[in-house]
Parts: structure tokens; C-alpha cells; sequence
DNA sequence: GTAGGGTTAG
């Protein structure tokens, strides 16, 4: 609404006027071209000095003047000239008959919609129809624009009817600002109707629909339509191309960018402010931040906007320092923050870390009253959490009044990356309206905690609330199936996005190439890696993992050998799965190769991962003494995972000694790893000393530790049955039983002997056997037996390492009953197939 | 006359 009107010095006299009018006197010369200069004024200050001296040569209150002087407000239109305009508009409502006063009408409508106060415009318009004074093809443009602005469509569609009856819908103008107003209440397929019934289209009408379709998420279309536009001849203005180097932006897509630049460039479009700020802002978003800079450098007269771009650019590619350093630039230019620069700014203290600057900037934002506006004030929340101040948080969330959606989920995501995960869920469920990110905050999180079920039952409750997944939702749901090994799930996820026609970015697509691997089904994952349109380091690393978890060495160095090729520089964690690969497959020469290449090659020398990787590699291929030499010799202190991966490998090459010593090492890092003692009490049992044993579960038992029960999971018909060893609960176990007696007689049959030498308890042969016998992937693969199909895979999840006796056992069962198994235990995959294992006896 | 730039949480 119109603000209350100030005292003016300009006070028309309705006797004057009339007196004026009466005297019908020509104005002089002198006086009509200060009339005229009345419409260089700039402002209301300006305009009162023409008006002094307007009445001084006594001629001040004629009709021209004010005329001149309501039209004049009306483009100068700020909230200050337009009060004035309405005041003297009002004082000559009386007297409407002599003067145009359909021009005085429009104009005031034109400067309520260009300030945005677009109620005003509709409320002038409505009481000029009931006034009876009938609107002209200029009075629409105005009105609708106002509609647009302040999104009254309701209002917009009433006076799109009434322009039909009145004859005015074949206007191009009256057309585009239908179009304009179609596109911003989201209705394309109303806005092209208009565009498609023109008789003639000039480059606004494009515009108007090129922005309609970049509003709604369509840049692509938006794109095609403006290279349709200057196909058909028709010269795109700097607005036009503001709008399509946006969508460019929005994409992210410099190819794109680029080739719009240069069609501009050969449409000679001069570019003006907010032209060079999109594309500022459009190099930023494609990751070209050096020509970014440039463009930002070059300009001489840089407004906040451009500062504001470059800011909130740099807080989003995560380079606080930068945006600082471009705000104190901007300080020193003489400009004012507003509350965008102060999301940028408050964010750049997020990100680093800075409280003592965030809360200055707290402050400036209570002083400049910006703390009314909710984006703003959740800027400030999510600073004070990221600063590890969760207690200023709750202090202004606790008594804010105006909560939205994201307050909650700021709070709720605020905890969850300091690790409290109980207040967050708590807030959660207390939060009134759950979004799309609420629920991507909490799965997220869960799935983060390795609460993978927790976290696909979240989504399940999701999505009959009606919440449909995206993008990063389903990244989450991929990985918990993936450290959940479902495979029939894994597939619905991957027919889920492609039904629901989810994005599937590279995050996504290197989400599922790792889920098909951890899922054991490394065909599917390879199959959507070479579907990737792009491929980083990541995503060439979870390929790189899917043949090392598949036990395929050899082909995980041709991959990582492809990366480089193909100019994708590898860091510190493609290394890792390189290496892994190598160790699983027994690649020494290779493994060595790789871990010298980090350095020699790539400048990033291993860390302490790397080496416990090598330890592991040189102890698997049975060389103790090689990796116990590599650890003495190693640049930094040797970590628990270090000497880790020596006992595991002393375990298996069966060496007493070096596993006491090397047990030892690991208790000094680690005094908590109950694995450890567990793994140094199987060298022992394997050794058959069985005094060891006692004394090290005597230990354990002494500090209350005890052994994570090993268990097996087999997904049959979307359920999934889980065993642990001796376990005599499942439903069908007198079936599973009577399965594996007849299982082991057969394989005996085959020439099956049972290795006992694995089975950790002190007692006789026959109990042995029997406890053997009862292993908990033997109760799945039994199961599997008796609850699949013939020719179906038999996939079973286990949560430790295999045990030497149930891996031939395995073998024999896939050649005897003709049945592939796969079988993934804490680290790989074993494929069992004709009596054979793909990790050939090596793992 | 009608069209345009920078915006918090996952």
C-alpha cells in the first residue's frame, strides 16, 4: 500500500488550477522548457527544485506541469516520487475532465507495478473501471505486470478475461506480459498457448518464454527456443541473453555457455550490468572461476550484485578465504552489505570455522534488521552449529517465532555432523513439516552411522507419507543396500531412479557402481560405469574397488591404467583400491609399482593407509619377513591397522611368533580392538595351543569383551534370513538340518575332507566336526539349497572372514549341486562355480 | 509500454 503521505512543499489549489485553466495563457518559451526539464529530474528533490523556480515565472500550476509532474514521479518511480505522484493525481481526480487523465492512470499504474507494489497498481486499475473511465492497450502491460509481481494470478486471470471481451488479446504487448505472467506461476503450457496464438512475436515475447522455461527447471528447452529465436531471425537484447546465460549457469554446462557466448558475440549484444553479472555468474557455477575472476577484474564499476555473485560463488566451491577477501574489496569500494551479502558472509564464517567474525556479522545483521528475514537468520543457526556452537544455536531457535522448514532441518543437520545424532533424530520426529531435505538429512545420517536398515526403513516411511525420493536421497538408499548386500534390492533402486526419472548425476551413477560391486554383482556395475557420460576420480575408483572386491587384479590395473589415460589424475584413495586389488589377487610386483608411482609420479606420497595396504599385500603372498622389514623401515609410526594387516597375514601363513609380536604392537595403539585378540587367539588355535587360547579368552572375558558372533544373511523372496553359528531358531530348521547331513554325506561322497584345524574350541574330533558343520554360512547355504529356484545364484552376506573349511566346503557344494555361490564376507566376494572360487584359493 | 542478475538446510 501506499505509504502515508508526506507534507509537501508542492500544494495545489484546486482555485488556482481552475483559474489557470479559466485564463487558458500560453506558457512562455523559457517556461516550456523547464516543463520539459521536469522529465530529466531524478528524483523528488530535483523535481521540487524545477518547481520553485516554475513558480516563480507564476505559470507553476497549469495543466501541462502537472501532468508532467505525476508522469515524471511515476518513472522515477521510487516509493517517495510515487506518494508525491498520488498525492497531486488525487488533487486533480476532481477535475479529471481537463486533462488526459488516462495517461495519469496508466502512468501511476506503470510506477506502483515497476516498484513492486503491484496490489496498488490492481487496486488503481479496478477503481478505474468503476469510476468508468475505459482502459487503453497500455493500461494492460502495467496491471498485468503488477499481478506478475506481487504473483496475484488469481487477480492476473480476471483481467486476462476482461482484455478478451474488451478486443485487446491480438496485442503484442498486452501478449507478452501475458506470457510473462503465465511463466512465473509455473504454467507453461498457458504461456506457450499465448506465444503460439501471436500474430507477431518480437524478441520480448521470446524472452518472456525463455525465462518461463529457466524459472521452471527447464534450461534445456529454454536454451533451444533461444537458438530457434535467433534462427528465425530475430536479434536476442542483453535481457534475452541474461536469461540463457542463467540457464547456462543453472546447467552448469560450459560447452553450452560457451557456444551461447559466442552466438552473443555474433550478435553483437552490448552487454550492460546485469548481462556481465550472469556471467560472472554462469563461469562460476561451471568451475571456469579464473575467467570468472577476469570478468570480475575488468569491471570497472562493479555494483553489489557482481560483489554478491562472486561471494556466494566462492562460499559454494568451499573457497571462503576468497569471498572474504572480495568483501573487504567490496568494503573499501564504499558499498553496503545487504542481507544477500550477509548470507555469503555468514556462510564464509561457517566454513571456516570463525566464530568471533560470524558473530560480528550477527551483529550487523540485529543492527540492519535483517534478523526478520528467515533465510538470513538460518545462515546465522547453521554458523553458530558449524562453529561447534550448538548452545547460541538453540538460543535463537528456541524462542523464533517464524520456524521454517529449513530452521528445523538446519538445527537437525547441524547436530548430526557434530555427532549428535539422539538430539537430532528427537528433532526430527518433533518437526511439523518434513521436506525432502529433512528426510535426506536423517537417512543420510543413519546410513553415515552404518544404521543401514534404520536408514531404508526411514525411506520406506518416506515414501508412504508421499515424499518422493531424488538424486541424493537415492545416493544414501545405494549405499545402504550396498553395505547391505541386497541385491534384489539393489536392483529395485536401480529401476526406482530410472522410473521416477532421477537425475542420475555421477554422484549417483558412482553410488550404484559401488552398490552393484558391494552387492556381488559386478557385471551390473561395470555395465553402469561404461554407461557414465563422465567419469572422475571417484567414480573410476569405486570401478577400480568393484574388481578388487570381485578378486579381479589384473583387471583392476588395466582400469586405473585407463584413469590415467584418459588424463583423470589419481589420489590418495584410487591408490588404495589399486592396492587393494593387487593384494587380493597376490600382484606383489604390481602392488610395489603402484606404491613407489604415488610418490615418483604424482607427488603425493602414501600415507599411513598405503603402507598397511602393503604390509597386507606382501603378508598374504606369505612374504612375513618382506612386510615386517617394511614396517621397521617405514617413514611414519606404524598405526594398529599396520601391524593389523601383519597378524592377519601370520594367520594365515600360520606364524606363532610374529603374530604374539606383532599382537602386541597392535594392544600398545589400540588397547580397545577386540578383534585383535580374537584374530591372535585363531593363530593360536590354528597352531593347536590351545593353552594360548584360554589365556587370551581369559583375558577378553576378564575385561568383558566378547567375540562378535559370525554370522550369515541370505535375501530369499525380499526377506532376509539371518544366521549365526549353532543357530537352531530360524523356522525351518529341522528342514536346514536334515539339508546338510545330506549335504555332507554327498560331499564326502565327492571327496570332501573337513579341515578342523579352524574350529576354535578345545574338544574332541566328532563335536568338532559337528560345530564345523553348524558355521553359520553352511546354515545359509543350506537354506539357499532347500528356498531357491535350481538355477538361481545362492548370495549369502558374512560378516567376518571366511573360514578355510567352509570355502571348500563351498566349492564342492557349487560343482555337486550345480548351483553358482557368492558369498561376501567382511572385505571381497568369493564366486563359487564348477568347483571352483574366483579368488583362486587366495584371500 | 512488455522481458533480466546475486538467496539458507541434505
Amino acid at each position: 500500500m501506499a505509504a502515508q503521505l508526506s507534507p509537501s512543499p508542492l500544494i495545489f489549489h484546486h482555485e488556482d488550477i481552475i483559474l489557470k485553466t479559466q485564463n487558458n495563457s500560453k506558457p512562455k518559451t523559457n517556461a516550456n522548457s523547464l516543463i520539459g526539464s521536469l522529465s530529466n529530474c531524478r528524483n523528488v528533490k530535483e523535481l521540487e527544485q524545477y518547481h520553485a523556480q516554475l513558480t516563480k515565472t507564476g505559470i507553476c500550476k497549469t495543466i501541462s506541469v502537472v501532468n508532467k509532474m505525476v508522469v515524471t514521479c511515476a518513472e522515477i518511480a521510487t516509493l517517495e516520487s510515487l506518494d508525491y505522484a498520488r498525492k497531486v493525481f488525487e488533487l486533480f481526480a476532481k477535475y479529471r475532465e481537463m486533462c488526459d487523465f488516462l495517461f495519469l492512470w496508466n502512468s501511476l499504474i506503470r510506477g506502483y507495478a515497476s516498484v513492486g507494489l503491484g496490489d496498488e497498481s490492481i487496486f488503481l486499475y479496478l477503481r478505474m473501471m468503476n469510476e468508468g473511465v475505459v482502459p487503453d492497450n497500455f493500461t494492460f502491460p502495467f496491471v498485468l505486470s503488477g499481478c506478475t509481481k506481487i504473483l496475484a494470478f488469481r487477480e492476473g486471470n480476471q483481467v486476462h478475461g476482461c482484455l478478451m471481451k474488451m478486443g485487446f488479446n491480438e496485442d503484442t504487448f498486452i501478449q507478452n506480459s501475458l506470457i510473462h505472467l503465465y511463466s512465473e506461476n509455473g504454467d507453461m503450457e498457458a504461456a506457450k498457448l499465448v506465444f503460439d496464438g501471436m500474430l507477431e512475436r518480437n524478441v520480448v515475447s521470446w524472452t518472456s518464454l525463455i525465462r518461463g522455461y529457466v524459472r521452471g527447471d527447464c534450461e534445456r528447452k529454454a536454451v533451444d527456443l533461444f537458438f530457434e529465436m535467433v534462427e528465425s531471425g530475430i536479434r536476442p537484447s542483453a535481457v534475452t541473453m541474461t536469461c540463457v546465460v542463467s540457464a547456462c549457469a543453472k546447467l552448469g554446462d560450459l560447452e553450452l555457455g560457451e557456444r551461447v557466448c559466442a552466438c552473443m558475440r555474433s550478435c553483437g549484444v552490448e552487454e550492460n550490468d546485469a548481462l556481465v553479472n550472469a556471467l560472472v555468474d554462469m563461469y562460476m557455477k561451471c568451475g571456469v572461476i579464473e575467467t570468472a575472476k577476469r570478468i570480475f577484474d575488468e569491471c570497472t564499476d562493479r555494483n553489489l550484485v557482481l560483489y554478491n555473485t562472486m561471494m556466494s560463488n566462492y562460499v559454494r566451491e568451499g573457497l571462503a578465504k576468497e569471498a572474504l577477501t572480495v568483501f573487504r574489496e567490496m568494503l573499501m569500494a564504499g558499498l553496503r552489505p545487504d542481507y544477500i551479502t550477509m548470507l555469503a558472509i555468514v556462510s564464509a564464517c561457517a566454513e571456516l570455522g570463525n566464530l568471533v567474525y560470524g558473530m560480528e556479522c550477527h551483529g550487523y545483521i540485529l543492527r540492519n534488521g535483517f534478523n526478520g528475514l528467515d533465510y538470513v537468520i538460518n545462515a546465522v543457526i547453521d554458523m553458530y552449529m558449524k562453529c561447534d556452537e550448538p548452545d547460541y544455536a538453540c538460543y535463537i531457535f528456541d524462542p523464533m517465532v517464524n520456524k521454517t522448514t529449513v530452521s528445523w532441518n538446519t538445527m537437525v543437520a547441524g547436530f548430526i555432523r557434530n555427532g549428535d545424532i539422539e538430539p537430532a533424530s528427537r528433532m526430527f520426529n518433533l518437526m511439523p513439516d518434513k521436506d525432502l531435505v529433512s528426510w535426506n538429512t536423517i537417512i543420510g545420517a543413519l546410513v553415515q552411522e552404518s544404521l543401514f536398515e534404520e536408514a531404508l526403513e526411514l525411506f520406506r516411511m518416506m515414501q508412504n507419507k508421499g515424499v518422493k525420493g531424488d538424486k541424493v536421497t537415492m545416493v544414501s538408499v545405494a549405499s545402504a543396500c550396498g553395505y547391505l548386500g541386497a541385491l534384489d534390492l539393489a536392483k529395485w533402486v536401480h529401476y526406482y531412479i530410472e522410473n521416477n526419472e532421477i537425475t542420475c548425476d555421477m554422484c549417483l551413477s558412482t553410488a550404484l557402481v559401488d552398490m552393484y560391486a558391494r552387492c556381488g554383482d559386478p557385471q551390473s556395475s561395470m555395465q553402469v560405469f561404461h554407461k557414465m557420460r563422465e567419469k572422475d576420480v571417484s567414480a573410476w575408483t569405486a570401478s577400480i574397488g568393484a574388481m578388487a572386491m570381485e578378486g579381479s587384479g589384473e583387471k583392476a590395473i588395466i582400469l586405473f591404467d585407463e584413469m590415467i589415460k584418459q588424463g583423470v589424475k589419481p589420489d590418495g584413495v584410487a591408490f588404495l583400491g589399486v592396492l587393494t586389488a593387487c593384494s587380493h589377487s597376490g600382484l606383489v610386483e604390481e602392488g610395489q609399482r603402484f606404491f613407489r608411482s604415488m610418490k615418483d609420479d604424482y607427488g603425493s606420497p602414501p600415507k599411513v593407509v598405503h603402507y598397511g595396504c602393503m604390509v597386507d599385500l606382501l603378508g598374504r603372498a606369505g612374504m612375513l619377513k618382506e612386510a615386517h622389514k617394511f614396517i621397521q623401515n617405514m617413514p611414519m609410526e606404524p598405526n594398529d591397522v599396520v601391524w593389523g594387516a601383519l597378524l592377519a597375514a601370520c594367520r594365515i601363513h600360520k606364524n606363532v611368533e610374529l603374530a604374539t609380536y606383532a599382537a602386541k604392537r597392535v594392544t600398545e595403539f589400540a588397547p580397545d580392538r577386540t578383534g585383535i585378540h580374537i584374530l591372535l587367539s585363531n593363530v593360536y588355535a590354528s597352531a593347536g595351543k590351545w593353552c594360548d587360547v584360554a589365556r587370551v579368552r581369559m583375558q577378553l572375558k576378564e575385561k568383558g569383551w566378547h567375540k562378535p558372533p559370525g554370522s550369515s544373511s541370505i535375501e530369499v523372496n525380499g526377506t532376509i534370513n539371518e544366521f549365526t553359528a549353532s543357530d537352531e531358531s530360524h523356522p525351518q530348521m529341522t528342514h536346514i538340518a536334515r539339508m546338510l547331513e545330506e549335504m555332507c554325506c554327498r560331499l564326502k561322497d565327492a571327496g570332501h575332507v573337513p579341515n578342523l584345524s579352524h574350529v576354535l574350541l578345545d574338544v574332541d574330533e566328532h563335536e568338532k566336526e559337528h560345530a564345523l558343520n553348524r558355521h553359520s554360512e553352511k546354515l545359509a547355504i543350506a537354506f539357499g539349497l532347500i528356498s531357491t529356484d535350481h538355477g538361481d545364484q545362492i548370495r549369502v552376506i558374512k560378516n567376518l572372514r571366511m573360514c578355510a573349511d567352509c570355502h571348500t566346503f563351498a566349492k564342492f557344494v557349487s560343482d555337486t549341486y550345480s548351483r553358482e555361490i557368492v558369498v561376501r564376507d567382511n572385505n571381497r566376494f568369493h564366486f563359487f562355480r564348477q568347483g571352483l572360487c574366483s579368488c583362486r584359493d587366495f584371500w
